[in-house]
DNA sequence: TATGAATGAGTCTTCATTCAT
DNA sequence: CATGAATGAAGACTCATTCAT
């Protein structure tokens, strides 16, 4: 994510005239921080609509000037926020691929570090992700991304199910799909309504990954015919 | 969906004094209907910020004030939308139970005739509901109703895993939390983003049948060994 | 008057939550005066419905923001323009306590020194005044700081009354309720409508004088006897 | 009052094509009475503002077109309503006058029932008085009534008082305006404020009444010079 | 005449964004 | 670069009034 947010909107009016090219920092890459935090609490606490720039500059301690000085708009700092999101998200994929290769745990335990991870994503400021990814109005190129993201997470998923000899399933890409899509769902949902649970976190993730190992392990169609 | 729509809002001030007794008939009837599908297609096309109370009332060919007549405020044409949503949602899963126990399918088919059920229900207009769902802000009522109505399924759902003896969980109740909720995540997210599937419906539904299938037939913990 | 105005509002939402804690200056200041003169003008002319906000800033020269900047609604607007008045009228009456305590006047001198303030407190914008006291729905704690000013100022001069022998009333209390009230209701009567006037100015004021000097000093009830 | 009630508006746009040339009658006349019964009690409980028309209709049990059959507008039931108050105040003046000849009271007793019969008339729905004469915008020509009434009650109190003895007042027209005016003024105040009162109500009368004795029997500038 | 659904101009208020200092 | 006062388009909602039935 760099310093420097290129606007995403469409251009309603007239707007940006020059993009900055040289890379701000120390003073300013402070102030970028302080303003992403202060947005994050604000969007958090009183939602996207009333998550308004005033009070984003005012919490981040800086003025609204300086604000549109880092951000071009509000939405921008909607798509920092995402990004970083988006990047954990992504590292925490690649980690967990990296140490499945390395440690060549069995399928269970793989998946268990899996959804363990994705948990520990989504159960950090559950709200604001679920502001920031379904109620506030997303730019089409993050909109890409998102889904880019998701893409490669399905595909690396995929690739890494061929190693275990565990996995039933017949095709490999399709039950990535099926995992990395009811992990991400079930796991947000899970964060985002607290209230609604029936299952502690860990009694949920044992459930979950046992869902996972059963699918992967028992080729579909099979099952009904096994008992 | 009753004509007179009652105001959920926790009334900021007084608003309406006192709900007009008769029910409101014939042209007004015609009203309230042109503003409900109004309000799907703006909100669909819009998003819950941009679907203004005119914009609305233009698109369902009334004024404002009629709008106004029938619903005491843009929430509660939200809500009013919501309820469908939420009749049918219910309606569905008490029709398929009462399918499953006079059908008495095996597990497999009754799994797949619920998730048939909802998908349904998700695909009809799946933005729509979830700028409704996600994106608007509801009032507790509804809120409530939403968790509800989830733990209704739930209790539902429990009670009918344990006609099936295919089922070896050994505690139905956690099983069904994470298949109802498993089945409405995955199935609004396949609803709300076509742009990102990798299977098709009927293929999707094939193998989200047999996840819920595998992991219900399978005691956790058991999968990994049993391959 | 400070520049800042307080919100005497309850408050019906969230509003503005801190208020701003430098002083504003410079230009906001005559903004805020802009404002409330504007507001003045455009209440004695449209009378206080009919005086919009818009049309207030736009009287004076500024957006509708900048008004609600300094303003947080249109009641604070006539706060603050009551306030004025309410400061002008009680500090006329500390003054002339003062002025009485030390000149030791007669009587009627006294009175006509305290009826010719409160005439010209009346007397500029009587309209205006009569608008914000009469025709805007006042916040209970403006009316009950009007309530509080008018208790103070029968106190006052029930003491002052105390000091003079003229005084022939055996509850000097409540003749001084009766003084404070004739003044004020009479004073403001003859402000408010001009086209009504028997008498010109002066000649109100030495008949009102007269009025309650008469009462002052001849006991209740002796009156008629007297002759 | 007549029932067919006349426009008094300014015409803003297009409005009555053709006055009503026969009177009303019969089940009319029910309605009009209950569509003025129904504002008073409306305006009296909820304001001038929040009044609306459809709230008189509701309570008055006919419908909005109803109303608009027999008041042209909003300010028509004002001014009806004012009318109202209008003749009953002069009616108890002339009532007063006529008694006031044939019985030959002495002046305070004279004074006292005056007095009385104005607070009677205040005391029934001081709030709705309030409003009518102080909060609704009056069209001039009401205007210009409320003015000619008070102009004759000055005549009239001006002709009754050279009928005492008593009175040492070497004016009696100006001593009549500030007689009518004191009374109204503060009696309209004593009406309109009762938790400011002091005073109940009948010491109130004794104290007013003893004012307005002593201030006709005292010739003015007298009272100074007497101690 | 009575009805009451429909109208829509007009209100207050908010907030993303700009720009002079 | 930072500031924050100023901007003004836009939104939710109200209510006096009309008119087809």
């Amino acid at each position: 994510m760099s310093t420097r947010i290129t606007d995403t909107t469409q251009a309603k009016s007239k707007k940006r005239l020059e993009p900055r090219k040289t890379p701000v920092q120390g003073r300013s890459r402070a102030s970028v921080e302080a303003i992403l935090t202060a947005a994050a609490q604000v969007f958090e606490s009183h939602g996207y609509a009333a998550g308004t720039t005033n009070r984003i500059a005012e919490r981040a301690g800086v003025s609204v000037g300086t604000l549109y000085q880092y951000f071009p708009s509000k939405e921008a700092i909607v798509v920092a926020l995402l990004e970083e999101h988006l990047h954990e998200t992504t590292r925490k994929l690649h980690e967990w691929v990296g140490h499945m290769v390395s440690l060549r745990h069995g399928l269970r335990d793989a998946l268990t570090d899996y959804v363990q991870g994705i948990m520990e994503v989504h159960q950090t400021r559950p709200r604001l992700q679920h502001i920031l990814l379904e109620e506030a109005p997303l730019p089409p190129r993050l909109h890409d991304l998102l889904m880019a993201a998701d893409a490669e997470a399905v595909r690396t998923m995929g690739g890494l199910l061929r190693l275990y000899p565990e996995v039933g399933h017949a095709d490999p890409e399709s039950a990535a799909y099926l995992v990395i899509h009811t992990v991400e769902s079930l796991t947000h949902r899970f964060a985002a309504h607290p209230d609604e649970r029936l299952l502690d976190g860990p009694r949920f993730v044992v459930e979950l990954v046992s869902m996972l190992e059963a699918y992967l392990s028992c080729p579909p169609g099979s099952g009904a015919t096994r008992g």
